[in-house]
DNA sequence: TTGACAACAGAACGAACGTTCTTTATATTG
DNA sequence: CAATATAAAGAACGTTCGTTCTGTTGTCAA
């Protein structure tokens, strides 16, 4: 549910916002608009926010942007931004390795790391890493884990598991037929629950902060 | 114009939703939603998203969102989210673990992820990281850094330097007076620059997303 | 100089929307 | 078991919305 009708990066006119030169003129105030109010209003309310009188023209122009690329409807169709809405041209980015994606063209927008790590909001918690046990696997002791919700995951999954009363991060594993929790640090045991194993949640992301 | 009536983090009831305990529930259905189609519908859909059948009652809920700070209108009345609607729980392992559920009720902090992260959003540039040179340092290829972006740095911090038109990401260390970069990996070799090193910024956080 | 087209303006209309008021069902409490 | 509050349903209504169709103005090429 949570994919779109994904914008074609690698299609045409995506420079031009429309066939329309004074589109991009439209856009801008349309991005303007949105930054303030995270949302895209009414007809009549983008008649002043374009500086035009007529709804007839607003929706011609936002068919455009639409075909452009930049926004799209939902199913009830309300008018909602696109990716490509947010996007700007990197400058200077022209380095070979790594493209800097430019943070401040997302500005006014909360949710740009939010929506790469978070895809089920209500089913999503944050757990903080305490311990070394999963050093090997670049998960470190203050690394804050990203945490999907659920009680079953596959072999190979970094799960959170509920053992003795404490949550555990471990990769689920199988031994003689029985689920195992190894930790990816050879100082550490392995755990073997006797019988069930509960678990909380599948890590689905990992978030690091360096203190300066 | 960008400023909201800010919500007030330190007073009163953050952690529950709203007065009514089905407030969170219904407050979690809005915010999938919301991931989903970046808009909070009519009434008349959100009786389909809540499950129920009043727009009476849906106007009742949203009210109470918008008195807990979760949500906001517009001068045209048009809902839109605040950034406590963003804002995510933050469990601590320490918790006791009798009731998993109960983690999503856990008391006390929360943030925003790019709250967390981005300080200076101006300054902040995200850039993916390739290959294996820093390993040891618990990055991986793939993981994306939050860079700072700033010509000077510490000794000891990690750094994205420029080299050969390429960006690298290495610790910035010293050796016999002259500044060294130095990766976190024995298969790869320390960069000693001739002269002058290009600093193009400091690695501030890291994120990492586990593909399912 | 005219004709074609693009860029808008304006009106008209039915459907959808948000609001308010009234009613009903379910818990809670004393 | 009655009284009362809570949670939700339902109807009624004036307003607003998006759509469509038609009209106007400017521009530029033939």
């Amino acid at each position: 549910m949570t994919d779109y009708d994904s914008p074609d990066y690698n299609q045409t006119n995506h420079n031009q916002p429309g066939q329309n030169p004074k589109d991009a003129e439209y856009l801008n105030k349309l991005q303007d608009y949105y930054v303030d109010w995270k949302s895209i209003p009414s007809y009549a309310k983008l008649c002043e926010v374009f500086g035009i009188a007529s709804k007839s023209w607003v929706k011609a122009i936002l068919t455009r942007l639409d075909e452009a690329g930049f926004i799209e409807r939902t199913p009830d169709g309300a008018w909602i931004p696109t990716r490509l809405f947010f996007a700007r041209p990197l400058a200077e980015s022209s380095v070979q390795a790594g493209m800097p994606i430019s943070v401040t063209a997302t500005q006014g927008e909360y949710f740009v790391i939010d929506e790469m790590l978070i895809e089920k909001p209500s089913r999503t918690t944050l757990i903080t890493v305490k311990g070394d046990s999963m050093m090997d696997a670049g998960i470190y002791d203050g690394d804050v884990a990203v945490v999907e919700k659920r009680h079953t995951a596959n072999i190979g999954e970094i799960v959170v598991a509920i053992v003795d009363d404490e949550f555990t991060l471990k990769t689920l594993d199988r031994e003689n037929g029985e689920f195992i929790l190894r930790p990816e640090n050879p100082a550490f045991p392995v755990i073997r629950p006797h019988g069930k194993l509960e678990i909380f949640g599948v890590l689905t992301g990992l978030i690091r902060k360096y203190r300066r």
